[in-house]
DNA sequence: TTGAAAGCGCTACCAG
DNA sequence: CTGGTAGCGCTTTCAA
């Protein structure tokens, strides 16, 4: 039954012997109604005296409410749900720095889940994570199993899915199309003369985003009729620098003749570019390199990478605002009129190609 | 009073304009008390058949427990809270990953803020990320408000401090000194005949790691009786390889006969280097140059960058480690061994120097 | 193994 | 502008 007097770990220090000062607490030493307390910390109309007696109350008790009480008590909380895939890769951590500098700012506290790329692991911190009655989530890429779907459509709360534009999203959705952007792509690769192109990413089928624009290197290739399809998958997904250098090897022993690699990332790319150096070709003189994404590498290796440049940070702040709009307008994203928010992105081009 | 009968958002589907089950509800269906559904939930013993009849109404009703009543109740939340100044940096977003990795597996769920370097942000954020009661936390760095230590210090809770080892912890902490390592670094380039060393960091005094690798290397140029530190410090920390570039120019206008430089960061390390090639600088030969993190950028590039290697992820799970040994132990970090964890760091010599 | 009652700390509601 | 009362949904305690 409630709380015991103790809280659990009290070896710090004396002082956290004693039980953390209650609402109530405040309300003796100023003389007030808990009540009043309560309104003076929501910063409702309270006469300004009382208001400064009951500050002073908290400041000397150190008075820090319970917001598992007030939620219960409210029925709301303050938390917003965040589910990424990873951290490691700079895209997500982008797309979280961008969602926190816009929701904190709104008093919401960002409630973290990593799924690894694992559709049961994400299944399992959805469920956890609606355990908390967050005020909205933002779950990364389309691809959920059915009760992840399910849960998010029963818990009631806005929904935005990131990083792709799904065309029956589960509210709204953020982000753009990957496999129109690895098209674009490849377009640009064949307008610049290359014909012998070839796809390199990561081989695991987790990494939706990766596979999307493997599909569009597939369709862009079918419809310019470029051939056979060269591709090299290697690693697990997300694959790093460290991947590019042995898929390189591995595409030119297969298709010594490819005249342009169209890479998953500008990590994979930096990494095959750098093989390239090491063998002696010439980039883009023997072979031409793109990446995508427009990480920092891109920008800074040399040769420059070029790529599909995608705000990933503005993706972050685009759901964000999307989530406070529905918030504010007390209704789902897509009612809130963001069911589909397009990010743009643009093949940037560079030395590399 | 309470919960109003319908949630914020019902405009998703008409099934959630019906209020979300209860745990009473569940009860109800399955014909016994709350208790039950209670003990069902938390794995206690209840019979093999009621516990099954249990289970079929929770499923029936997609029952959701609340967490925010649980916590009310039991008085112990799940949370853990993590502060880091940024998540653009892949440094505290790997160290995030680590966190994840050891906490989620334990059930704890992760209450994340970002600083932004601001130590009045910090407070704030502290402040209400301790409003939910979590069972412990996990901060970036040493140096805090005196407001802040106060109320980590009254919360009684485990706390981490994380990425520098001070000698009067909070509680505990995980990291390493940065001071030391930028000497070794130093020493390391001494020890390679470079003598006229120079610095190369953020303008900002936010960074504390940056300023105590600074602090670092005036200490060494000088017990190496190396003359007048010559230190360029150029753009908002953390910086960037874009700032790289311009940093170099400046430190090579004011001091042309610099050797060797270290830079606070391998990204900066980078966009120097980046600053060289097109100056036609020939890096290691003309000058050397050497980063700190041991980022991919730094083992992938052309020259690769002789750097200073810090497991950022290992501090995340050595953090999450301290803290579930403290939880285990239901004591402090400190008085559960973990007061000092010192991460391991080494210069990793490659071709830029 | 199960149930009933009490109450965690806070806020909504209404009265004054 | 302020206070009393009721109760959010759950777990604890104790009794059966």
């Amino acid at each position: 039954m409630g709380k015991p007097a103790l809280p659990a770990a009290t070896t710090l220090d004396t002082t956290s012997l004693v039980a953390p000062a209650r609402m109530s607490d405040v309300a003796r030493l100023a003389g007030v109604s808990k009540m009043t307390v309560s309104r003076v910390l929501a910063g409702h109309s309270v006469a300004l005296a009382t208001r400064e007696r009951v500050q002073r109350a908290i400041d000397e008790l150190a008075y820090v409410p319970d917001a598992a009480a007030g939620a219960l008590s409210s029925g709301r909380s303050e938390f917003v749900a965040v589910v990424v895939p990873s951290l490691s890769s700079s895209n997500f951590s982008a797309t979280v720095q961008g969602l926190t500098a816009t929701l904190e700012a709104a008093g919401l506290q960002l409630l973290l889940g990593v799924t690894d790329y694992d559709p049961l692991r994400e299944e399992r911190l959805v469920r956890s994570l609606l355990r908390h009655q967050p005020r909205c989530v933002a779950i990364t890429g389309a691809q959920h199993s059915a009760a992840t779907r399910t849960l998010l459509q029963r818990s009631g709360v806005p929904v935005v899915e990131m990083w792709d534009l799904p065309a029956d999203p589960i509210d709204g959705a953020v982000g753009f199309s990957n496999a129109l952007a690895a098209r674009k792509m490849v377009h640009f690769l064949v307008e610049r003369g290359y014909r012998r192109i070839a796809f390199l990413g990561g081989a695991s089928d987790l990494d939706r985003r990766g596979i999307d624009r493997l599909k569009g290197y597939r369709q862009e290739i079918r419809a310019q009729a470029l051939g056979e399809p060269r591709i090299v998958r290697l690693g697990d997904s997300p694959i790093t620098m460290s991947h590019g250098g042995p898929a390189l090897d591995a595409l030119l022993k297969t298709w010594p003749d490819t005249d342009a690699v169209m890479c998953v990332s500008d990590e994979s790319a930096f990494g095959a570019i750098m093989q390239c150096h090491r063998r002696g070709l010439s980039v883009p003189g023997d072979i031409a390199i793109a990446g995508f994404g427009d990480f920092e590498v891109a920008a800074c290796s040399t040769p420059s990478i070029t790529t599909v440049s995608v705000d990933a940070q503005g993706i972050g702040v685009r759901t964000g605002e999307a989530l406070l709009a529905a918030l504010a307008n007390n209704s789902s994203v897509a009612a809130a009129g963001s069911k589909h928010v397009k990010i743009d992105y643009s093949v940037v081009v560079r030395e590399s190609t």
